[in-house]
RNA sequence: CUGGGUGUAGCGCAGUUGGUAGCGCGCGCGGUUCGGGACUGCGAGGUCGUGUGUUCAAGUCACAUCACCCAGACCA
């Protein structure tokens, strides 16, 4: 991708109407764009963030044994109102609207009746279970107050999976799985060393469900920390509890946190409100027991933008930069070689991102390339070609996560490398 | 929803006791520059969130309303 020609523009100065620094950043850099309060366009750098997020949860949603569905945004009122939560005593946030012929439609705010009555039609024997669809939908809630750019929405993008199993046995083999899979997701974010599955009330079926909370102050939730990792919600965090996890309050430390996930075992609620039922192998008519699990993309976004970013922009973890590449190129010769660059990568099938401005001067360039956070910095200039001719190197300069320092470069300082040298960083 | 704050050019802001709207950034054209958002000349761009009222006269005063931000409450 072009600067020149990619139709987002950098701003200098602060948007007024955000006030975390991640989402000033967001929104100063052109990842997003804020149509209102708590919803958000996603433009083309943005966009390849919030997709390279939901790569890593789809591989691992895959590895399970996920089927990846696209559910519907429009919701009939009758399925809703077989579970009781069409009211909005149940569920207050509800965005509902009519058909011009009349009837009542809500915008999806989660899809347990949904996914319920819609396998009624795939599911009769023991022999179809189990199952687990999962989706990647815009979720529509009416909170009372949005916040925070991505971390609390009205629109916004969520991962739901739902498990369909014979018997809670079958289903608690699964619940501990997809809790590894998630494991495995936020360590693939950056995140797994702040992200602790946390104890959360439960409902009915089971004593727990397990949020998944990272430890930021930018969080809404309060939870109990224990120097091991043994995390709980402030709503169950009472003797009782403690009593049953064999744990002393006086252990704990107060924490802000913020929802990232969760997994909630759901019983057959669901699955008994909308008829969802199975034949077992003697015949029988049996209620299918059902799990959810969710993960929020774009409020992971919001939260890898928070916690990565510097005093000057943006920085992603390689594998969710919208670029891996932000290459500069600096004067008449310097953009000139930077275009070969540019399309040898092109030609190696790999996408960078390419100022190649000729109006800007090397500060605005530095102070995009800092703002827009891509990992690794490449400039070729006229004074490099000075010195070097052949123009086979180049400055390169590591901007990424310290964690994730190449071995050819070191932290803050830019060291002159080949283009296969190049390629080798970003393809390892 | 409760409390507090803010709406004036694409963005950030100023606007005095009411008297026909300014600054910086950005944008367009030209010139000097060119490794940290440079300088300079000219120029374009606004029914002051919306409505009603008070007044000879409203960005400014009153009432209403909408939107946005923050704290809290709420959050299957």
């Amino acid at each position: 991708m072009k600067l020149s020609q990619l139709f987002t523009k950098t701003t200098k100065s602060n948007i007024s109407d955000e006030t975390s620094r991640g989402a000033q950043f967001l929104s100063r850099a052109g990842y997003v764009y804020k149509e209102m309060a708590g919803v958000y366009a996603y433009l083309p750098l943005g966009l390849r963030v919030l997709e390279n997020i939901k790569q890593i949860i789809r591989e691992e949603m895959n590895a399970i044994g996920g089927q990846e569905v696209n559910m519907t945004a429009l919701q009939s009122k009758e399925i809703w109102e077989k579970s009781g939560r069409w009211e909005s005593a149940k569920m207050d946030i509800w965005f509902k609207t009519e058909l011009s012929s009349g009837g009542e439609l809500g915008l999806a705010p989660t899809h347990e009746e949904p996914i319920a009555a819609m396998m009624k039609h795939f599911i009769s024997s023991y022999k179809d279970l189990p199952q687990y669809p999962y989706q990647f939908q815009i979720k529509f809630r009416n909170e009372l107050r949005a916040r925070s750019g991505l971390m609390r929405c009205r629109e916004f993008w969520m991962k739901d999976l739902y498990s369909l199993s014979t018997n809670k046995e079958q289903h608690d083999q699964f619940y501990d799985k997809v809790a590894d899979a998630y494991a495995k997701i936020y360590d693939r974010l950056k995140i797994g060393n702040i992200t602790f599955k946390t104890f959360a009330s439960g409902g009915v079926f089971a004593k727990y469900s397990h949020e998944y909370q990272t430890i930021s102050e930018l969080g809404e939730d309060t939870v109990y920390q224990r120097a091991d990792g043994l995390t709980i919600n402030k709503e169950v965090f009472n003797d009782e509890v403690l009593k049953e996890l064999g744990a002393k309050q006086d252990e704990f430390e107060q924490k802000r946190a913020i929802e990232v996930g969760n997994i909630f075992t759901l019983g057959t609620k669901y699955a008994d409100a909308e008829g969802l039922k199975y034949t077992d192998e003697t015949s029988q008519q049996q209620s299918v027991f059902m799990g959810s699990y969710g993960i929020g993309p774009s409020r992971v976004m919001g939260v890898l933008s928070e916690i990565f970013s510097t005093d000057k922009g943006l920085r992603w973890p390689i594998n969710l930069a919208p670029f891996k590449i932000h290459l500069i190129g600096l004067g008449e010769t310097g953009i000139k070689n930077a275009n070969a660059f540019y399309e040898k990568m092109l030609q190696k099938g790999i996408e960078i991102l390419f100022d190649d401005r000729e109006n800007a001067r090397f500060g605005e360039k530095m102070a995009d390339f800092e703002l827009i956070g891509c990992p690794l910095r490449v400039i070729f200039s006229d004074k490099l070609a000075e010195t070097d001719p052949s123009s086979k190197t180049c400055e390169v300069l590591w901007n990424g996560l310290p964690d994730e320092t190449p071995a050819l470069l070191t932290e803050n300082t830019s060291k002159h490398l080949t283009f296969e040298q190049i390629c080798d960083i970003i393809e390892t």
